[in-house]
DNA sequence: ATACACGGCCGTCTTACTTCA
DNA sequence: TGTGAAGTAAGACGGCCGTGT
């Protein structure tokens, strides 16, 4: 099986250049979780030594969601989950690359993402993505030894992985490159974080990405914002991460996407509720001045109508000059031929300048056409 | 029709990190 | 300048639900 992740510019039309091109050809029909478990044994992507034996992240997956079943049923509370749940059966993982294959001073971070890379898409696509990182933190002993005895050299993917082990941990921030102890603390934690877990029973052990993996994670996600297993667990590689890690890393992601818009909405609502308040105001003192002319001048008098005008491609509402008191408006099918016909008119002049367009959340920077001129 | 596996969403907890007094 | 409290961001988890087999 080859697994790999293309990340050089693409020729699509769309917007976004950068994609993911997912090569993994399994042999026949494994496209279930399962049967890629099976797929990848024997590979040595991500050996691991413990009591359970053998374990990948797929089977972690798996665990993980029988786990959720067996939980349900059970209905056990959290905390007695935490202090009594059988040890995670992935233990420890090793990494496969010699230590001493990995460059300790790299260039500075100033050289750019890793996927952008020039030499990303070729199977030496994850050594170069070393680049960049913070490594002035050495591995701690238990990674070297283990990289050490297991280490295999012809594995690109292994490589990739000693890579973002080594520098996990290191995220660049000033308090970790200011504390080179805690970042060993921190890696060990990573590298073994079941074992840990099961060693002192504390339950879960926050990871912090690092900026170099947050950053690959937002590239993908803006690709796309869901993934399926085959994507998942190529990410899980490329970032050696937990598939499972890269599964709640997207959850939350969207989640936080999901609650920006909400915001968004909420303020356009509010100003929308603004609007129309002072609208409502505007317009029942008018009516008070028709009225109090009316009483005051007996002869009706005609008013002037106002016109609204909606922009086909964004429904944006414009305001005409009161000079007609009829508009009309033709709808063509699609065949292009005038369908029918609508005239609206309306007897009441209202202020313009507030769009009835729902604002979009943009969070890659998607201006909407008509965005600048969206009222303030 | 039912059971099951699986994935997404939601609410929440927890921890790392920042800000401020 | 050091320190602890408060606030924030984000990783992680369990539960629930929808969907496909």
């Amino acid at each position: 099986m080859e697994l790999g992740l293309s990340l050089g510019e693409t020729t699509s039309s769309s917007s976004r250049q950068q994609t993911f091109t997912f090569v993994d050809k399994p042999s026949t029909t494994s496209t279930t979780a399962t049967k890629m478990v099976n797929n990848n044994k024997g590979l040595g992507f991500c050996m691991s030594l413990g009591l359970s034996g053998f374990n990948n992240a797929t089977e972690e997956e798996q665990q993980h969601h029988r786990e959720r079943e067996v939980r349900k049923k059970d209905g056990r509370n959290d905390k007695e989950k935490r202090s009594t749940d059988l040890p995670d059966p992935s233990p420890l993982q090793l990494d496969l690359l010699p230590i001493a294959s990995v460059p300790r001073n790299p260039a500075p971070s100033t050289q750019g993402l890793p996927w952008l890379s020039e030499n990303a898409g070729s199977s030496g696509q994850l050594g170069v993505s070393v680049r960049g990182f913070d490594v002035n933190q050495s591995p701690s002993t238990e990674e070297v030894d283990d990289g050490a005895a297991v280490s295999s050299p012809n594995s690109t993917v292994s490589s990739f992985q000693i890579d973002f082990s080594i520098y996990r941990g290191g995220n660049g921030n000033k308090r970790d490159s200011e504390t080179a102890g805690l970042n060993e603390a921190e890696a060990d934690r990573t590298s073994s974080k079941a074992s840990d877990d099961d060693e002192n029973g504390s339950g879960r052990k926050k990871l912090r990405l690092s900026k170099e993996q947050s950053a690959f994670l937002e590239e993908s996600f803006k690709e796309h914002n869901t993934l399926n297993p085959k994507q998942k667990l190529a990410l899980s590689k490329q970032l050696n991460l937990r598939p499972r890690q890269v599964e709640v890393w997207f959850q939350n992601r969207r989640a936080r996407t999901k609650l920006k818009q909400t915001e968004v909405d909420c303020e356009y609502l509010k100003r929308r509720c603004d609007f129309l308040t002072e609208e409502n105001r505007r317009l029942h003192k008018e009516i008070q001045e028709l009225r109090a002319l009316k009483s005051s001048q007996p002869y009706y008098m005609q008013l002037p109508a106002t016109t609204l005008t909606m922009c086909p491609s964004c429904e944006r509402v414009a305001t005409t000059t009161p000079t007609t008191t009829t508009t009309t408006t033709t709808t063509t099918n699609n065949s292009g031929s005038a369908e029918n016909s609508t005239t609206t008119t309306i007897n009441t002049p209202i202020a313009s300048g507030f769009s009835l367009t729902k604002p979009r959340y943009y969070p890659f920077s998607h201006p909407h056409p008509h965005q600048s001129a969206a009222p303030s």
